[in-house]
DNA sequence: AATGATACTGAGAATCAATCTCAATAAAAA
DNA sequence: TTTTTATTGAGATTGATTCTCAGTATCATT
């Protein structure tokens, strides 16, 4: 499915659909979830499957254009992606202390989201919605 | 008021209010709003003051800690700060076309905040929400 | 005022993610 | 097969940010 997808996204730019292409775009979709250009990469050599790093960054941005992943925010440490494509829209809570990551659905929020937007005629095309603060593993520590 | 605040939090710390760190906390609130370092660097120098782009980044990253101001978002051109010790929260909408901001104020987002975080037993600390799609004159631009 | 201890500064080097260059290669079209 | 066009990877480049470190300024104590 996503693969038809790419290809023809990649067939209406006049793209070809190689094998260094087919390999980020297959190991991407194995993470279900977030991920970072360097660790894709490595995966990718780990598996014996090749594709420079100059290649895993051209095509995740061509996965993004496409709208089968998404950038989730920029750190000191480099873009976090997510693959979204199939997923359900979601948000995030980040522990300042552990770093980890929360995930959450909310319909109010999505509610909210065509509110404002209709208050502010502003046609919005997607949001991020993020909360910092302490998880509850690290409320306790912190005492 | 900021000022004292930031000598306060920079005495506890056994650190000094120094000319070029009066000089860019000056430049730092004339903002009222967003602006990134560089600008910030250039506006010093502009004025006959004097900064280096070093100490620049290091009074900002000082600014965060006592909570003058905040980092808004990382983009590709770098980060964006914003002035916030004593504007209102508020979150933004984002033109995808033309990269203007709107900010605005909701009530409702912040008790979904407050919601959610007890549902999730997430100590919330403070978030961000950005809508991103067309402003009003670029849904006018597009067709 | 002199001394010693400590913090601060700026110029330039270093870092690091991301992009670009470009010659070699592969795939598609003719 | 020949021509055209897209892709690749190694390494260079960029650009924001941080680090280094020697020289300077400030503070505390005599």
């Amino acid at each position: 499915m996503e693969k038809k997808i790419f290809i023809g996204f990649l067939k209406d730019k006049g793209q070809r659909f190689t094998k260094e292409r087919a390999a980020i775009l297959q190991k991407t979709l194995s993470y279900h979830g977030h991920f970072d250009p360097e660790s894709l990469y490595l995966k990718i050599r780990e598996t014996g499957l090749k594709a420079s790093r100059a290649s895993v960054y051209r095509t995740l941005n061509l996965l993004c254009e496409c709208g089968l992943i998404d950038k989730v925010r920029k750190t000191e440490h480099g873009t976090i992606y997510e693959y979204t494509f199939g997923h359900k829209h979601h948000d995030h809570m980040l522990c300042i202390m552990c770093g980890n990551t929360i995930e959450f659905c909310s319909e109010d929020l999505e509610r909210l989201h065509e509110g404002l937007c209709t208050k502010q005629n502003f046609r919005g095309v997607n949001h991020t919605f993020e909360i910092r603060g302490y998880c509850k593993k690290c409320q306790k520590k912190r005492r």
